[in-house]
DNA sequence: TTGTAACGCTCAGTTGTTGA
DNA sequence: TCAACAACTGAGCGTTACAA
């Protein structure tokens, strides 16, 4: 944020874009940067250029489209130029977008403005994988298709993105909180109140070395 | 070399909104 | 009505790197 902030302020950015066009010496100078930090800057900004359909959406900062609705939308879709084409009806068949929600997408997508921010971070060299979209029988057939797990406290083996990448691949849908249509909760360390519930309602406990075997059983490799 | 500000990461928890 | 999510706050701890 203050780095966001010092950039502003310094007048070296005024859009999205430009930050994908920052200059060693522009960075270096401004206060409490210098070289190494304005290098490490710069390198993240190049590693950022590479990215997911998903995390872009995310990144676009349309109102109630989140982690889950932005990876939801280009699950479904695959393309982002199919996602801005779009009508109403063919975005309310996307898994939790409902009217609002394609209301906002619909109003986000016809403004130039925004549709400019987009060419220009495409310009700057942003790009991320696009393919067809899994059909849903491809989907069924996963081995965890239809369960839905929570995750909680620490997991010290792998961390918690890649436990949800990992579930995820295996078909299983990953919330952040705990209810009765919960399948299971994979519990780390440190797990509080998400474990106090999900025990009080029966629900299956996984803990981290328990998954793993799981995960060795379903013949996931790199484990 | 050292103190320190700021960041990065992870997690828990709350509140309000939305979808089913 | 309930489940799930977005958005947000805040804490703790370790790391990084500037500045003196």
């Amino acid at each position: 944020d203050k780095l966001v902030e010092l950039l502003v302020d310094a007048d070296l950015i005024n859009s999205f874009d430009d930050l994908f066009h920052l200059q060693l010496t522009d960075v270096a100078n401004l206060e409490r940067m210098a070289e190494k930090s304005a290098q490490n800057l710069l390198d993240a900004l190049e590693v950022a250029k590479t990215t997911t359909l998903g995390r872009f959406l995310y990144s676009l900062g349309i109102r109630e489209v989140g982690v889950t609705t932005a990876q939801n939308l280009a699950d479904h879709f695959g393309f982002l130029q199919r996602i801005q084409d779009a009508d109403e009806e063919t975005l309310l068949a996307v898994p939790d977008v409902g009217e609002i929600v394609a209301k906002h997408l619909l109003s986000f997508f016809s403004e130039p403005h925004n549709q400019s921010i987009i060419e220009q971070l495409i310009k700057a060299g942003l790009t991320w994988p696009e393919s067809e979209p899994v059909s849903a029988a491809e989907s069924a057939e996963l081995p965890l298709a239809g369960k839905v797990y929570v995750i909680t406290g620490t997991l010290s083996e792998m961390g918690r993105d890649d436990a949800k990448s990992y579930l995820q691949a295996l078909g299983g849908k990953v919330t952040g909180s705990v209810s009765a249509k919960t399948d299971c909760l994979l519990a780390g360390e440190k797990a509080g109140s998400k474990l106090t519930k999900a025990q009080g309602l029966g629900i299956e406990i996984l803990d981290e070395a328990g998954f793993i075997e799981l995960l060795r059983h379903l013949g996931v490799e790199g484990v």
